[in-house]
DNA sequence: CAGCGTATGATCATCATACAATGTGATCGT
DNA sequence: ACGATCACATTGTATGATGATCATACGCTG
């Protein structure tokens, strides 16, 4: 690290809102608050203990990330995402994905595509420890792909959609015989990543948001049908 | 229309600052807040005739949507594309437009299948009328396009692209021979909807994207050189 | 004149408070 | 049981105050 850098000091005394919105996004997605529950603003001042202007400001950005929803002067709730409206964002970010793969196949450095070779094996050991474990492993998988692929607006529009489908998925990997396949998928990419072939990379990766989607789809219908 | 739509009381008596968010995005579509400027919280308190809260309020759901950027401290400026940032922005769009052209054989009904042909005569003949006509034909054009797909979040996630590209587009189609080619691309598209070829489709969808970013980063690569 | 420190003004960030508008549920009289 | 009415909770909007941060101008010193 040079001096420039050693010396920067760090411009960002990260304003209350955004800890807060921050806080909030993170709650949610850790599924602490649960769709469709009301976010009293009186209640988060006192849990929070900012004033009412800042939380109201972090959850205009939310409404905006569509992590909340907001219905004029009945108040904001945690969004609710429908299987219909789930069906439609595993649609887009299979499309996303399947540019990100592109993008790494084209963009990536070699450490780059080392490490998400790396980030597969570390897919596998987790998948050994259960689902959250996995799940995690492979949020860092994509973490390296989306890097990889040099797109931030790409990126960023992942990660607010991967946000928004977390909404639902509390069944994605539960399917028996699910997480096998899915480390099949994801060894397809780094297969056609390490033959340098983009056509199939964006294939793979767009095939594996696609069939991630099915697979928590049919858990839903059985979840529902019994 | 059913008596369910016939009677239902339009519940939205669109609060103020939501007004205000419309308001601001259209200035900035319509370039009438450029790029870069700076929107001072007083002077659009003075501008609006509403209270600072509702300003800022509306200035987060910009800040999230990308249209504008806030600095800590120093203030809220329309946010300025670069042309790095702008070629990121038409790869993913050139993907979602992808997937809405596969969608649209999938899903689109016969009515809309013809409201596309019809757009696109629309385009044919807005192309004698100068950039600015066609630019607003092909808006519908699209509009019929996602509206056929059927999925909502493709749609809207484009259309947030769709604006902040066009913090850079002045220029599009001002190169000659652009509106021609552009033309012919759309010809594709609906060439491939009426063979009921999706994979056509989709791939016309994305091309066309795609060559229309080209063509407004050839055009400010000229500018700046000249 | 270059460099430094200070004064000053503009603007944002946050907060506390107030009041109006709206929706919700309880109460009450019949 | 039914409808009107009231009380309460919550959001929507406005206002004023205070502190923080940044940009700029100014003046001092060597």
């Amino acid at each position: 690290m040079g001096i420039a850098e050693s010396l920067r000091v760090e411009r960002a005394p990260a304003p209350i809102r955004s800890r807060v919105l921050d806080n909030l996004r993170q709650a949610i997605l850790e599924h602490k608050l649960a769709p469709g529950q009301r976010l009293i603003e009186r209640e988060l001042v006192e849990l929070t203990g900012v004033s009412r202007t800042s939380i109201r400001e972090a959850l205009r950005e939310l409404a905006a990330e569509g992590l909340v929803t907001t219905i004029p002067n009945k108040g904001t709730v945690v969004a609710e995402v429908s299987v219909k409206e789930a069906r439609q964002l595993y649609q887009v970010r299979s499309a996303l994905e399947g540019l990100a793969g592109r993008l790494f196949v084209e963009n990536a450095s070699p450490a780059q595509r080392r490490a998400l070779a790396s980030a597969l094996r570390g897919v596998e050991r987790a998948a050994a420890k259960g689902p959250a474990a996995m799940l995690a492993a492979k949020d860092k998988f994509y973490d390296v792909l989306f890097e990889g692929g040099g797109n931030e607006a790409l990126r960023s529009m992942a990660g607010t959609l991967h946000a928004r489908v977390n909404l639902l998925r509390s069944m994605s990997l539960t399917r028996p015989g699910r997480p096998a396949e899915s480390l099949a998928e994801l060894g397809e990419i780094v297969a056609a990543v390490a033959a340098n072939d983009a056509d199939a990379a964006a294939k793979a990766c767009s095939h594996h948001a696609e069939s991630a989607g099915m697979a928590g789809f049919s858990a839903l219908a059985e979840q529902a049908g019994g």
